[in-house]
DNA sequence: CACGCCTTGAA
DNA sequence: TCAAGGCGT
């Protein structure tokens, strides 16, 4: 029981119910190790909201450890086999991660240590069903949600049932050696932040407790009105537990059993099961991504291939800044700007302006949204942007073109988050906070609003873009057409 | 093989 | 009403 035992933590920033970390400490004294991995592929590095997430999470990770956990940068292997030797571990365990770059640097750990006669132990701490245990009678891996999850998953053995804290006995001595052995101090993490990093703990507190209070605060008071208010971007009606669950500060596995749990009541099934089905989604981003390693980069359709993508910095760089003058849509792009997050229903409307009505690439709001959400989530990233961009597997088809004013007029009726975040149309009346260019110049005088200077002019036409998008779209098929 | 089905519309 | 087309059984 005093051997030291190595727990290389990642995206499973928890104690309860963390798999690696339960059964390491069953076996000796833990050593708890981060490592900033800077091998990770430059498009793929961690981006500003996500660090800023990360790093306090780890102050709290490490306050939970007695100030015991070591963090490194650089390239894990060599920090790894450095480690083991320093302290004399002979095991090391972790809970796995499912995106490219990560099952094809643990997989090489794995043999390495092996080989160096360090046992490795891996576990599942991220997701309800493992990829590979889920496919069709045929043996091939599924592409629409509803079969998946309703066929596969529900019919697959249940998920593993959440384990408790464990009993933690810590390995304590100093480590030294080598140069890979330089530990980062976990106060320098966030003292290096940059400024503009407060609109994000300002919003959100990144803890491991923080996020058991969003799931009980949602399931006691925001279930019964999910249904209705999780399409209503004005209100707080959603989970909010996006960004703990990428970075592990609470695991599905918690998320649905104690969900089912305390959401067992008479009235609530659909609610709950919505909700539950919205965690089967980060599951199927996960199992798409598994069995498509190159989700990120290449359209699931090949026919998207000859899609005539429009190339217009300017009208990106509107979209990012909040500038298009569509309120829905500037509101939204603020809200991610300002608070490192986006209502579910407003991150579908900005993707579809930006990829239908401007017909930029989804490229470039993958990565837009990667450098920007705190909930930044390769698979859940790139899979939604399939989706909205209709080239997924299971797509939204390319015709459905959402209209940003009816869906603003549908879900923020009053206005009340385009008020919000868009200060400078406040006392817009409703009827006109969706459409400003067709308010009449007294109403606009009176709100303080000037088109074109205090905010812009639409950018483009919705009707006009729409028909564009719809011949882009088509021009796909007649190009298919002639190839056969 | 045929048929029902597919997260979240718009005109 | 319109809008593809392929998936899954």
């Amino acid at each position: 029981m005093n051997t030291p035992v190595i727990v290389w933590l990642r995206h499973d920033l928890r104690l309860a119910d963390n798999p690696a970390l339960y059964y390491a400490a069953q076996t000796g004294r833990v050593i708890p190790v981060f490592i900033d991995d800077c091998t990770t592929p430059d498009q793929w590095s961690l981006g500003a909201a996500s660090r800023c997430w990360l790093n306090h999470s780890l102050v709290d990770l490490n306050d939970q450890l007695s100030g015991q956990l070591r963090i490194f940068r650089g390239d894990p292997l060599p920090i790894l086999l450095s480690l083991v030797q320093q302290t004399g571990a002979q095991e090391i365990h972790w809970n796995r991660c499912y995106t490219p770059h990560a099952i094809g640097r643990d997989s090489q750990i794995k043999l390495a240590l092996k080989s160096a006669g360090i046992e490795v132990h891996s576990y599942n701490g991220s997701l309800l069903w493992e990829p590979w245990n889920i496919s069709k009678a045929d043996g091939k891996p599924y592409k629409i949600f509803t079969p998946y999850y309703r066929k596969g998953c529900l019919n697959a053995a249940p998920p593993s049932e959440p384990l408790p804290r464990p009993d933690l006995q810590l390995f304590t001595d100093e480590i030294t050696g080598s140069d890979e052995l330089q530990q980062t101090p976990v106060a320098e993490l966030i003292l290096d932040e940059p400024s503009w990093t407060k609109k994000i703990t300002d919003h959100w507190t990144v803890s491991e407790e923080a996020a058991w209070q969003h799931l009980q605060q949602f399931i006691r008071e925001r279930l019964p009105d999910y249904q209705e208010g999780r399409d209503v971007p004005s209100l707080e009606a959603t989970s909010s537990l996006s960004p703990y669950l990428q970075w592990g500060q609470i695991s599905p596995h918690q998320v649905w059993y104690y969900s089912q749990q305390q959401g067992n009541q008479p009235g609530l099934e659909d609610a709950l099961d919505t909700f539950l089905k919205e965690l089967a989604w980060r599951e199927f981003s996960y199992y798409l991504l598994y069995h498509n390693p190159k989700m990120a980069e290449e359209n699931l359709n090949e026919r998207f291939n000859r899609f005539p993508w429009l190339n217009h910095p300017d009208q990106c760089q509107d979209w990012q800044q909040g500038l298009t003058g569509f309120p829905i849509i500037d509101a939204g792009m603020r809200q991610l700007w300002q608070t490192g997050y986006m209502h579910n229903r407003v991150r579908m409307l900005v993707a579809s302006f930006l990829v239908k009505n401007q017909r930029q690439h989804w490229h470039l709001g993958a990565a837009w949204f990667w450098d920007t959400l705190v909930d930044a989530d390769l698979a859940s990233n790139s899979a939604s942007w399939q989706w909205v961009a209709g080239c997924g597997t299971d797509a939204s088809p390319y015709f459905r073109i959402f209209n940003p004013v009816l869906q603003g007029q549908k879900f923020d009726k009053d206005g009340a988050y385009i008020r919000h975040y868009i200060p400078e149309l406040k006392t817009l009346p409703s009827r006109y906070i969706h459409t400003p260019w067709e308010a009449p110049e007294q109403v606009l005088t009176e709100a303080g609003v000037t088109l074109g200077s205090s905010y812009p002019h639409p950018i483009l036409d919705l009707k006009q873009s729409r028909q564009d998008a719809l011949s882009a779209f088509s021009s796909l098929k007649e190009q298919q057409n002639q190839v056969l």
